[in-house]
RNA sequence: GGCCCGUUCGUCUAGCGGUUGAGGACACCGCCCUCUCAAGGCGGAGGUCACGGGUUCGAAUCCCGUACGGGCUACCA
């Protein structure tokens, strides 16, 4: 599959499509790291390219397989899907970064054979006495190369007796920059005396991560990265990797962070920050995708609902912002409700199933039987809630058979009031009429003479009925209310309701 | 401290030198509808385009400073 495209130095050239999504398994799949994975598969499902899931498990401290797990059960739910990764497989594999230390290996191995790298065996201390004597005098607090000036015989001697040490880059001495065009931020310049000969690999034996990301994303044939922009200042460094590999550097392109309201970088502090803590909320993940989607990118500045088909059509990396965004849950809100609308009574029923059962108002046996019940709910509740962990709240009052729970404050205001006996009575006595149809029409034309006959308004009349039915002044509406609960629970309830009313 | 990046209504954004008295969406306000709450319809308020200099006949759009914010500056990723 090959696109064409503008390369780094402005030239069409061919050159086969693949971008990566690589998280690291220390928790859950935030709502950044969420829009990263979305505009990767997003920005390879529209140029006919590879989508591949990579795990970056090197910090064994933090990473889990439970974690790892998790983020592939978000993605999932996200609806995206890739090409190659830990659960897929794929020919550039493993994709998990703790199975490929021998690929780091052989790498590192290449680089000493080529003189790309020099053993260092300066300690921590002293590198940190270093750098604080050099920020004291305000210069640059890099390392400062004192063992790339050692000698050919006393580096061999000092590893022949084993003295711990690590392996750094050697930086090329005769440039000045390191320069590249960033497919979101534009052309990025950084002077050469602002990098130095970095770590590659610890005395440990295990690998940096700006070594590895180059070696995973050059052996994985990854022709653009596209991840957070808090990577943009290792860019360079890991472009001088790339050189030292003597393989041309991925295109790239960096996202803006997400923020929290407070405009600091979205984290648990401003709640449910993971996509999995919004779907425990009952968000549908059409919604959340859309909106991520246009949380740094948009269609065409007028477009705010889209579907997924529309994302991977038109996605663009030129149309990514490149400032930061902050996250609007109210946004999120309403474009939950626009979807849940769009849902449909069967689909928003199993939608609503997991939250009926955790809540104990019904159990999936009474939904199967009675699924026609459930799917009248849908076209009452929907436009009154955001989110399917609302929807309970919400309906609770039509499950409780005769009986309610009366809200104290509704009964104060519309129950106590006088004239609420009269209008109890008046309905029990026109709801007793077994000819009476029972839908919503029927109900509606014969109570609706109560306000004329007691000579009180129907807002007085109504609010009273919706108290003693629904337990609130509060509800979905009466009529279909009245139809859900059945003839002889609204009768009940009624009744039960005298003995408040004035 | 140094380097890199960013800055359009409260928020997400459109805008890529003139058709813009800066457009859309969320939120907000009002009216209509109405059995409550919503939803919906209609309308409104809200931006000296961070600030200061330039360049230009003309700048939100280009250049340079300043301020503010973020990132990197680790044997974290």
């Amino acid at each position: 599959m090959f696109q064409r495209f503008s390369g780094n130095d402005g030239s069409l050239m061919n050159q086969t499509i693949r971008v990566r999504f690589a998280p690291s398994p220390t928790g859950k799949l935030h709502i950044g790291g969420a829009r990263t994975a979305l505009y990767n598969w997003a920005f390879a499902r529209k140029n006919g390219g590879s989508f591949v899931l990579r795990i970056e498990d090197t910090d064994t401290e933090r990473s889990t397989p439970e974690n790892t797990a998790q983020i592939i059960r978000s993605l999932r739910w996200l609806g995206l899907s890739w090409d190659e990764g830990p659960d897929a497989g794929g020919s550039y594999g493993p994709y998990l970064q703790s199975e490929r230390t021998a690929v780091y290996a052989a790498v590192l191995e290449q680089l000493k054979a080529r003189g790309r790298v020099y053993p260092c065996f300066c300690t921590p201390e002293e590198l940190e006495a270093r750098r604080e004597a050099a920020q004291a005098e305000k210069r640059y607090s890099g390392y400062d190369r004192s063992c790339r000036a050692l000698s050919e015989a006393e580096v061999a001697e000092r590893l022949a007796r084993g003295t711990a040490h690590t392996w750094r880059l050697k930086l090329p001495l005769d440039r000045k920059t390191v320069d590249f065009d960033d497919l979101v931020f534009g052309q990025i310049s950084v002077p050469m005396e602002q990098l130095d000969d970095f770590i590659l690999l610890r005395t440990d034996g295990t690998p940096t991560y700006n070594f590895v990301v180059c070696v995973d994303d050059a052996q994985m044939r990854i022709s653009h990265v596209i991840r957070g922009d808090d990577h943009l200042s290792n860019t360079p460094k890991q472009i001088l990797v790339y050189e030292a590999m003597d393989t041309p550097p991925p295109a790239f392109a960096h996202l803006s962070m997400i923020l929290g309201a407070d405009g600091k970088r979205l984290s648990k502090r401003h709640g449910a920050a993971s996509v999995e803590d919004w779907r425990e909320e009952g968000y549908l993940s059409d919604a959340l995708v859309n909106y991520l989607a246009l949380l740094g990118w948009s269609l065409d500045g007028e477009t705010s609902i889209m579907s997924r088909a529309t994302l991977t059509s038109h996605f663009s990396l030129a149309r990514v912002s490149r400032n930061p965004a902050v996250f609007d849950p109210e946004k999120l809100a309403w474009m939950n409700q626009v979807y849940l609308k769009a849902l449909g009574a069967s689909a928003f029923v199993d939608a609503w199933e997991p939250y009926l059962v955790h809540d104990g108002l019904a159990t999936a046996g009474d939904i199967a039987e009675r699924r026609a019940w459930f799917e009248a709910v849908y076209p009452l509740v929907v436009e009154r809630i955001h989110t399917l962990g609302e929807v309970d709240e919400k309906t609770a009052y039509l499950f409780g058979g005769g009986t309610v729970a009366l809200d104290e404050e509704s009964v104060e205001k519309c129950l106590e009031p006088e004239g609420s006996l009269a209008i109890l009575e008046a309905a029990l006595a026109l709801l007793g009429d077994e000819a009476l149809c029972w839908d919503a029409e029927a109900l509606e034309a014969t109570l609706r003479t109560i306000p004329e006959l007691l000579g009180l308004k129907p807002r007085q009349v109504f609010q009273a009925l919706r108290v003693a039915v629904c337990g609130n002044r509060v509800s979905l509406p009466l009529f279909e209310s009245m139809v859900l609960l059945g003839r002889d629970a609204c009768v009940e309830r009624l009744e039960r309701a005298r003995e408040f009313a004035g």
